[in-house]
DNA sequence: ATTCATCTTATAATCACTATTACTTTGTAA
DNA sequence: TTACAAAGTAATAGTGATTATAAGATGAAT
């Protein structure tokens, strides 16, 4: 839970496997890892803007590209549209929340998928697992409102 | 796993539901059910435009959308690049195989995220899993290629 | 047959993502 | 430091799936 801490791990990581950190790199590593929010290209690439007006969409893509390739990162599909992208590489599921439009991690423990390398003679190698429903805070608040009304 | 039956009862329940029942739809209905493939948009297009050579995409996409609205196919996004759909919408997951690139039907009994209607105080209306690996198929031909050399 | 709603088709538009290429930065080695 | 090759960045154009739009076709109801 400590990010500053995860950041120079990934980083020591990244740097012992030659890969040159520029201060564009730099950049969307420090906004993946601060964020929780589970960021598409553009909110990364808006994001970072501000502090480097001249950077690329380009960069923003082969970077994140890279981290999925290091397994630094997971590249989610939970949305059709666009993909988006978790600093999180321990297995977990994700929640996109149809109210509010979140995405949430879910951490599973007696999944069987995660768990094993088999699944009825296949070979598993990465799982990713979405679920789409209504997030406990917006579930809350629909309580809050029935019982005003 | 009667095709025929299960074609008979979709039509049966879109009727009830007054959803037009036109013979581009009926193509699209048929050739989903027919193929164990989970087709992608083109696949499904390319197919029945050998039927019906004036059939447009977008008749296509529109259909699918439609089924999916009424809840009688599920969209896949286990392919990063386009949706695949599916004609059985009992709760399954799904492994994308690496090696042949098909996608498989994988029924998990004691899965805890399908068989719940709240997780983590979360509620879950679908599920979609996604597992990327090498189908039992290709498995067997990797042995059988290793035990040659 | 006329009307009206719905469906289909063709076309153009959108948008995420990739490829290309010229320019810039970085690391390295004298 | 300086020079230089290798690698990274940014601008641009290209691709391909999907959506939007508008005109024509169908089909039921009057």
């Amino acid at each position: 839970m400590n990010k500053r801490e995860d950041m120079k791990q990934m980083i020591e990581r990244l740097k012992q496997r030659g890969v040159t950190l520029t201060p564009q790199r730099m950049a969307v590593i420090e906004f993946l890892i601060k964020s929780s929010n589970h960021p598409c290209v553009d909110t990364i690439y808006q994001a970072i803007k501000k502090k480097y007006p001249s950077i690329s969409p380009a960069t923003v893509y082969s970077t994140l590209q890279l981290l999925k390739e290091m397994g630094e990162i997971q590249e989610l599909h939970i949305r059709g549209d666009r993909a988006c992208y978790d600093p999180i590489t321990w297995r977990h599921h994700h929640l996109l929340c149809r109210s509010c439009g979140r995405i949430l991690d879910v951490d599973i423990d007696g999944c069987p998928i995660t768990n094993n390398k088999l699944i009825r003679e296949h070979r598993v190698e990465e799982v990713q697992a979405y679920i789409y429903g209504v997030c406990s805070e917006c579930l809350e608040k629909e309580r809050d409102d029935k019982s005003k009304s």
